[in-house]
DNA sequence: TCCGTATATCCGTATAATCATATATATCAT
DNA sequence: ATGATATATATGATTATACGGATATACGGA
């Protein structure tokens, strides 16, 4: 109960959720992306974000500037499947559909182990 | 994006939690028996079931005196995937593992179609 | 009338959104 | 190199809202 608890309720966040089918989709993303796509404000993403990693969801990496979010490689088995799950079930909903297609169509997206600024 | 979040948002809560899984073990339960089985005071589960109900995830029977609850079927192919994952990763986590224990303790437990009182 | 159930209300707590600010890193000019 | 500036990110503080718990009450069937 304690850790499906946690979990659960950091999926009944939207933008938690979007933020976590990005990082699904993408393997790792930086958060002035996931701010781009989510048409959200930074600070609040920063914020979701933050609170994946305190409860140990997510991992960072940072690269120069940007902070390198991407799931935790030691997350249990089963909270993968309900993520990859989610994944199946939500590809072509709104509003993950037009998130993805916003990330791959963001300008001076800063590209990994490269020296591009992001816009 | 509104299922899900509803969706998580209803997984989110220990005591919603627990009465879905007792759902999934045992198809029908009622309101008595989920009371008994999880410890809680009856008014809290009440509140608890008509929030899942309200939000479509559930469908109630009254059977005499009896309210029985169960999964709505016709909830979404996802979703019930994500319940059963959960039934699988958490059969023999606490407190689940101990609800239906309980449950199968119960003294004088209604039973369906006949005309026990509840205890 | 009794019992199971549902709901309204009140209150305390938790959570989120926003603004402002602080920190870190990189770029550019000198 | 050094220092100034710009960008990305994080965080503190405040406010607003949502949620849960407990009690009391109302409803409905046997």
């Amino acid at each position: 109960m304690p850790h499906a608890h946690r979990f659960f309720q950091a999926l009944a966040d939207p933008t938690r959720l979007r933020c976590l089918m990005l990082m699904v989709a993408e393997d790792e993303v930086c958060v002035c992306e996931m701010a781009h796509a989510l048409g959200e404000i930074q600070p609040k993403v920063s914020r979701h974000l933050a609170a994946l990693r305190a409860a140990g969801f997510v991992l960072d990496r940072r690269e120069a500037q940007w902070m390198y979010y991407r799931l935790h490689p030691e997350l249990p088995a089963w909270m993968r499947d309900i993520l990859l799950a989610c994944q199946r079930a939500l590809i072509d909903q709104t509003p993950f559909c037009a998130d993805r297609a916003a990330l791959a169509d963001m300008p001076n997206r800063p590209q990994k182990g490269a020296f591009y600024r992001c816009a």
